[in-house]
DNA sequence: AACCAGGACGTGA
DNA sequence: TCACGTCATGGT
């Protein structure tokens, strides 16, 4: 076993499943990797993935339920809707102006795909969606093997000393990537790993890398 | 009161 | 390419 995926055996252990997405009505389903079984679901995946950024989980909860209540949650509601309504429902997320664009890029784009799946590279040519929304879009909207990763990510690999600090995203991605493809040959068996890993990364992140100095209890450290 | 959150974009070097 | 400022609300 190599040391990648031995961190997420570890972390399953420690946290158990997360059961990531849906935020909203049914709540987290642990061990359910079926979400979302359809393109409205899909849309609330991308919303969701867009109104994170860079703002914690009870923030992006309360807009979307702003938007469920308003009944603004599909991109045909939020394409009728008003503007200024839309940026006052996202508003607890924060940047409210640039997300509220954001998300109308998306719709243009997201209609244009008429229900395809689309490819990283498209995502990416929209404005609003870097590396880590495209792959969460990827991961736990299209449920494609796409590792997503963020800020706790980074720190966590700097502290086990498994990178540098200039290594870039697309460095731990493969990183990542490479080592669960040796482990686990079934794709979408691959898929569920990523989905579930990225959300205990978030977890131990929260309680270990959050505040500086980083993963001082980190109890990787000691099982590494 | 400073710092950070399930980041991305625009700018200048 | 890369370092840096900006976007913004909300919790600790």
């Amino acid at each position: 076993m190599n040391i990648i995926y031995k961190i997420y055996t570890l972390l399953l252990k420690k946290y158990g499943a997360q059961g990531w997405w849906p935020f909203l009505g049914i709540g987290y389903h642990p061990n359910d990797y079926s979400y979302p079984k359809n393109s409205n679901q899909i849309f609330e995946v991308v919303l969701g993935s867009i109104l994170t950024q860079n703002t914690t989980f009870v923030s992006v909860t309360k807009a979307m339920n702003n938007l469920q209540e308003n009944n603004c949650i599909t991109s045909e509601s939020i394409k009728a809707m008003d503007v200024d309504k839309l940026k006052e429902f996202i508003k607890p997320a924060g940047y409210f102006n640039q997300k509220a664009n954001y998300i109308l890029e998306f719709i243009q784009f997201y209609d244009s795909l008429d229900g395809t799946i689309p490819t990283r590279e498209e995502l990416l040519k929209v404005k609003g969606i870097g590396e880590e929304t495209a792959d969460s879009i990827l991961l736990y909207g299209y449920n494609q093997a796409q590792f997503k990763v963020d800020a706790y990510t980074k720190r966590l690999l700097l502290e086990l000393d498994l990178i540098d600090e200039k290594a870039k995203y697309k460095d731990m991605k493969k990183l990542f990537e490479d080592a669960l493809e040796k482990e686990i040959q079934d794709e979408d068996k691959r898929r569920k790993i990523y989905q579930e890993f990225h959300a205990l990364i978030v977890e131990h992140g929260k309680h270990n890398y959050s505040k500086k100095p980083y993963g001082i209890d980190c109890f990787l450290k000691d099982e590494i």
